[in-house]
Formats: structure tokens, sequence, C-alpha cells
DNA sequence: TTTTAGATTTAAGTATGCTTAAATTTAAAG
DNA sequence: CTTTAAATTTAAGCATACTTAAATCTAAAA
């Protein structure tokens, strides 16, 4: 049996539901690029399945089989990003896509073997925390978005949203990295960007550039 | 779209077509384990798509497009194979169901960067040979079945059929590699297996075992 | 409280890739 | 040359996972 399709859509749960667990049928929808009709089809399957606790019109949420069975595909694409990254050399904007397909078709055997090989890494190359094998979280240092440091605040990079390559690309190329520490210089009201400056060069980056990166304040 | 299914039929006809470049439906079925039916259902996509040249009833032969296209597949297939046993570490029992699955989600970026990494190897763990990114196969040494070796002969292993895990998990235990020398000590006329020395061991291997283990007279 | 916009579900239809059973074609045996 | 067995195709049906369009439900605005 083929579960591509189901373990999309459980990944997407697990990776966008809110604070409460929950998530809208829209936001599904809009994230794996499928109409809503099918998304209403397929939560009924996943319902079936033991996979969603859902009644129609109402909210959903993952059950405790379901997201095991998330935290399993986040686990196999996360250790795939590492991987491939560290091991194959792919930079970190190539290793999502390619992580994405390969995950739906790795056996537990071969997912452990890489695991080992990479020495149990915590973290995938974009910083988000990989599941180990029994479903637990390393523990994650609190990030705040750098859109929202002022004037003079340095903060450290721990994590980047990996939502869109070519974002990626761009800080990539001025500079920012996981780890890097990034001073803010001038915030300009205009349009909330910010000047910042990142190993000695001075950039100016968008509020949405700036959103998407999450540092640890110091 | 998805053409894991269509990718498998024509790896199957690439892999089992005769000397004349030939196939029947039947040993396409046999080999993927479907039914006639759904075969002769493929077979018309196939050909839609010009991958192969087919009239019913009549022989199933892979167009120049066809051709390419499965050797692109083998390639991935073997590459993925060289990769899992020599970086992953893999067993060679071990290496073809795990590529198999892979075969389908490897882009071609991944692909070269993998056999670059590999030093662009010329044959799988199986000893089959790996077709180069323009579509060359390398030299072949000529080789026989072990089974057909008279008392007093010996044979290096080049190549094992790769079919069944049990087979190479077998051979693999009692000292049969590539490249080891097999020296036939007798051959019985009851069952025509066959004693045979590998490693200073001596070992009685059947007819079957032997038949498929492919070796270069020396 | 009613209206209405947005979210969600249902309905009908499509493509893929299977299945079993029946029909047809081919090729080999008598 | 006819019979028959084996191979192959057609027919009908099923499951999955989509689509668009229509219907329905929910919640927020008037």
């Amino acid at each position: 049996m083929n579960n591509i399709s189901k373990e999309d859509y459980l990944s997407a749960i697990y990776k966008y539901r809110d604070k409460k667990g929950e998530i809208k049928a829209n936001l599904i929808a809009e994230k794996l690029q499928v109409s809503n009709a099918a998304v209403s089809d397929m939560l009924k399957k996943l319902s079936n399945d033991g996979h969603i606790k859902y009644e129609p019109y109402k909210g959903i949420k993952l059950t405790a089989e379901g997201e095991e069975y998330a935290k399993k595909m986040v686990r196999r694409h996360r250790i795939w990003e590492v991987f491939l990254h560290q091991v194959v050399g792919l930079k970190w904007d190539e290793v999502h896509d390619e992580a994405h397909k390969l995950e739906h078709s790795t056996s537990d055997k071969l997912l452990n073997k890489m695991e080992e090989m990479l020495d149990f890494p915590e973290f995938d190359p974009h910083g988000d925390p990989i599941p180990s094998k029994d479903g637990l979280l390393p523990k994650q240092k609190k990030t705040v978005p750098l859109s929202i440091l002022k004037e003079g605040q340095t903060g450290k990079v721990i994590r980047v949203n990996d939502f869109d390559n070519s974002f990626l690309q761009y800080i990539s190329k001025i500079g920012i990295k996981l780890n890097k520490d990034i001073t803010v210089k001038d915030v300009l009201d205009f349009d909330r960007s910010m000047l910042v400056s990142v190993e000695k060069k001075e950039i100016n980056i968008s509020n949405t550039i700036a959103a998407n990166i999450f540092v640890e304040e110091n």
C-alpha cells in the first residue's frame, strides 16, 4: 500500500497546527496545494484510520497514534536533510525538496543507520528539532523572530523557516547562517525593514525576511 | 505526476528482455508480481507514451526513448545500491530493496552528486554494470555460470543474481563474494550439485545456487 | 436576530493502476 | 488442417486521490 498522500497530510497537520494542537482544513489545503474538497475527503480517511480526531465542520486534531506517525515522518524528513547536507554536500536550500521525496521510501533500518552515522543529530540544517526514535524532541532554545529586535540588540541565529528555497538562498548569500550573530543597527519606520550587521557586513533586510529568522537574544 | 509504476515496468523490460531485445508480457507480470491484465493495460500506456513499440499479441520492444528512460532508472537503482553499501554500510542483500524504493524519488542532481562521491563506480555490489550519465555501459568481462564448470576448474566471481535476498545472504555466509576464486572439486551426477572450495573451505552448493553465480574462467 | 461571507462538505466526474473473469488470438500438437 | 493449450486482451469493477461546482454550515457583522 502507498501512503505518500496520507503521510504528507499528517506531516502538514503536525507541522502547521496551532498551540492548541488544532488546524483548519483551509491551511492544510494551502500548504499541500490541493483543493479544500480533497482535504475534506482525506480527513474522513485519516479519521477512519484513527490518525486524527475530527467531526465535520469541527476542529482537526491528531490522535496519539496520528501524532506518532506524523513525528516519524518529520523525523525521516529531517534526518534526510542532515544526511544530504552533511554527507552528500547539498546546500541548505536544496535539502528540503529532496528529503520530501525520499522520506516516503525509507525503511526504519536505513533511517536508523543514517542517524547513527550522523551521530544522532538533534536539529536539521534549518534548526528544526529532530524527534528521536522514541518520539522525544530535543530541548529547544527560546527564540524570537529577528524582526522584533530593536536597534542595538544582537541575536544568534537558531532557526530559519524552510518554506521557501529562494529565501534560504538569499540569506545564505548575504552570510546569514545558523549560530551567526546578527546585530540590528537601524530599523526603518517606513517599511519596518532593518539594517543589520552580520560578519562585519551591513545589509538591509525586509521585515518579511527578518520575520522568518529566529534568534536567541543575548 | 507519479511515474513509479511506469518506471518499474520499463526497468523490468530492460532488465529481462532477451537477446533480440524482446520480452513476453507474461514475464513482466511474473517479475512485477501483477496480473497479465495489468501488464496489458500498462503496455498500451507505455506504447502511447512512445516508450515501447508494441502491437497487441506481438512482441514488446523498447523504443530508443524507452531504453534511455529504462537505463536512467537502472542507473539510479545501481548507484543507490553502491551508495547504500559503501557509504551507509548496508549489506549486499539489503541494498536491492532499499534502492528499489529510493530510485523513484531521486533528482538528477542528487544522483550525480552521489556518483561523484563514489568516484564513478562501474558496477553495483552484485557486479551489475552501471550506465553512465550518457547511457554508456562499462566493458564487462565474459562470464559463465559457475554451474557449467567441470571438476578441477577455477573461476573468479564477477557477478551474482540479485533476485533473491536469502540467496545473497546464504552465499555471503559461506564466504562467496565478488572477486573471490572458486574451485570446483567435484560435481555430483545425482543432482548436479557441486563441491567447491572458497577461501580454503569446502562446501557443497546446489546446481540452482551455482547457476546464479557468474564467474570468469581462469 | 438576521444577513452574509468564508469555510467546509457533498456530488459528480477523471486518471491511474490494480483485480477477476470472460473472450480472443497465437502457436504448437495431433 | 484442425484441435487445444497457453498467452494475451477486453470487460467490468474497485480503491486512491485528485478536480470543479453546488450545497451546507458556522461565525461574525449589521
